[in-house]
RNA sequence: GGCGCUAUCGUCUAACGGUUAGGACGGAGCCCUCUCAAGGCUUAAAUAGGGGUUCGAUUCCCCUUAGCGCUACCA
């Protein structure tokens, strides 16, 4: 039975590079019919908060994907210290008295890396005890094994085969001075502790993987799977952080953007795994069953967007691709959130609805489209663009339209075809070309220089506001 | 500095050691057309550099270069 997890830090809103992470669990979990754990990785006290829980929860539920499990690591802390004590215990760690290196700068890296404080860790076990009793603040560190020193090995489901000598590791903590466990002890013991079987993360803990193995075994406990996944970069190759790349990295952008969470999700797979078919475009079940790790790349993958233009084009694509093509009955709803989102109370029933949206769909990349450019086909109140006032101010146009609309009036049918034929016979007879004439109707029903076929967008409107739109010009 | 990882069109990517190096986004052009999209067709665009191994390297090995990650009492 599969156990991932996703295992999220509360120190700012739902990355996009945390949301794949979340993504690829979550395909891989339900694809093997496995359980789906979301863990708070909160165990630093002075960057977490709940703001920033409370915006992963939204990106998360925006998402629409579901877990099964739900820890806190502040609410496990017992469990990491028993490990820690444990350990300490039986010599795999040590008490290092010695205070925090003030500024990391200062730390000389010219002769390779620090790796311990060699006196600590040389503290007879008596004199261990004493400064402790005392009262004396220490951090736990792991005592890795140096002499002999020996080579750690694992088979990443992603990176191939990896190895390292214990010479390269530091002595990490496990036990910060105020008792909160690091990272590094809180996440293994919690994945011992929640029978965790894969570990699916990004490529940064990939070399933080061989700590792991070391408290792993130390602790006596299995071995978890472990597959990492390739970084998201911004165009220029570096980390995407939001104090130099702004909201693009943040989830509820894209929702805000009117993106669809199928969509969005679509896109973030595409960025460092393939299904080696050429297909683009997929259902979450397509994704489901298509997913593997041997499709995930190892290289990262750049989000390709500008300050210019701030969405990826290719996720903006394959929105639109999306929005056209999933059942009306999934996107109707969507639309309506959409509309009321932004203070507009769609008029006519459902049918009329989903007619409306069958007819615009198609040129629209987003959500937010329905609400500003396809407004005049939900609301009465809409606004006429300049480019569409210029198809009005052609001389006569007006004229022509409120003739039109006495036609259409008296049209008994009322199709495509018969506001066709009338609008073509009214052009006809006044010596006007009939494109003028359509141009000029569509930017009165709709405030829009383009949109679907004009005769559409009649039929689509209605008899009523076909007419009054066109004598109000 | 040390250790680790990575390298195919601008971007996302495909290619048992043998392909005219394929697809998609974006770009350009054409068709369709009442506008704009959509759709169809065409087109420009890539194996980082150097050595090996091999009859033959995008593919395997080494070096260089570049990028990224870790090297915290952050995750």
């Amino acid at each position: 039975m599969i156990r991932a997890r996703f295992a999220p830090s509360p120190t700012g809103y739902l990355h996009i590079g945390s949301a794949r992470t979340f993504i690829f669990n979550w395909l891989y979990v339900r694809k093997h019919q496995g359980t789906m754990v979301l863990r708070i990785d909160d165990t630093d006290a002075d960057r977490n908060t709940e703001a920033s829980l409370n915006s992963i929860y939204e990106g998360l539920n925006w998402l629409g994907l579901s877990w099964d499990e739900f820890h806190r690591q502040s609410e496990r802390l017992e469990v990491h210290r028993k490990i820690a004590y444990n350990l300490l215990e039986r010599g795999f760690a040590y008490r290092d008295f010695a205070p925090a290196a003030a500024d990391l700068e200062d730390r000389p890296h010219a002769e390779g890396p620090w790796l311990c404080n060699p006196e600590m860790r040389g503290l007879s076990k008596e004199e261990s005890d004493r400064r402790a009793a005392a009262g004396e603040p220490f951090v736990v560190r792991f005592r890795v094994q140096r002499e002999p020193a020996y080579e750690i090995a694992f088979a990443d489901e992603v990176y191939g085969p990896q190895s390292k000598l214990t010479a390269d590791i530091e002595d990490f903590a496990l036990l910060r001075s105020n008792g909160m466990p690091t990272y590094h002890l809180a996440s293994c013991a919690d994945d011992i502790e929640l029978k965790i079987t894969h570990v699916i993360r990004g490529q940064d803990h990939l070399s933080n993987t061989f700590k792991h193995i070391l408290i792993f075994q130390a602790a006596g406990s299995y071995l978890p799977r472990f597959a990492h996944l390739p970084l998201l970069t911004a165009p220029d190759g570096s980390k995407l952080s939001k104090r130099r790349h702004g909201p693009v990295v943040s989830v509820t952008t894209y929702r805000d953007q009117g993106f669809l969470a199928l969509a969005y999700i679509n896109f973030l797979c595409l960025l460092g795994w393939s299904p080696k078919d050429n297909r683009e475009q997929m259902t979450l079940f397509e994704l489901t069953n298509a997913f593997n790790l041997e499709g995930v790349h190892r290289s990262n993958a750049v989000v390709n967007f500008s300050e210019a233009d701030p969405i990826d084009p290719k996720a903006l694509w394959l929105n639109s691709q999306h929005l056209r093509s999933m059942p009306v009955e999934t996107l109707a709803p969507l639309v309506r959130r959409t509309l009321e989102d932004h203070g507009l109370a769609p008029y006519g029933d459902e049918a009329f609805f989903q007619h409306a949206i069958e007819t615009i769909r198609t040129r629209f990349a987003t959500l937010l489209d329905f609400s500003t450019k396809g407004r005049a086909y939900f609301a009465d109140d809409f606004h006429i663009e300049q480019q569409a006032l210029d198809k009005l101010n052609v001389p006569g146009a007006r004229e022509l339209l409120h003739e039109l609309a006495n036609r259409i009036e008296g049209d008994p049918q009322f199709t495509d075809a018969s506001v066709e034929a009338n609008l073509r016979k009214l052009a006809e007879e006044r010596g006007v070309k009939a494109g003028v004439l359509i141009n000029a109707s569509r930017a009165a029903l709709t405030g829009q220089p383009v949109g679907p076929s004009a005769f559409a967008v009649f039929v689509c409107i209605g008899r009523e506001r076909v007419i009054t739109r066109l004598r109000q010009v």
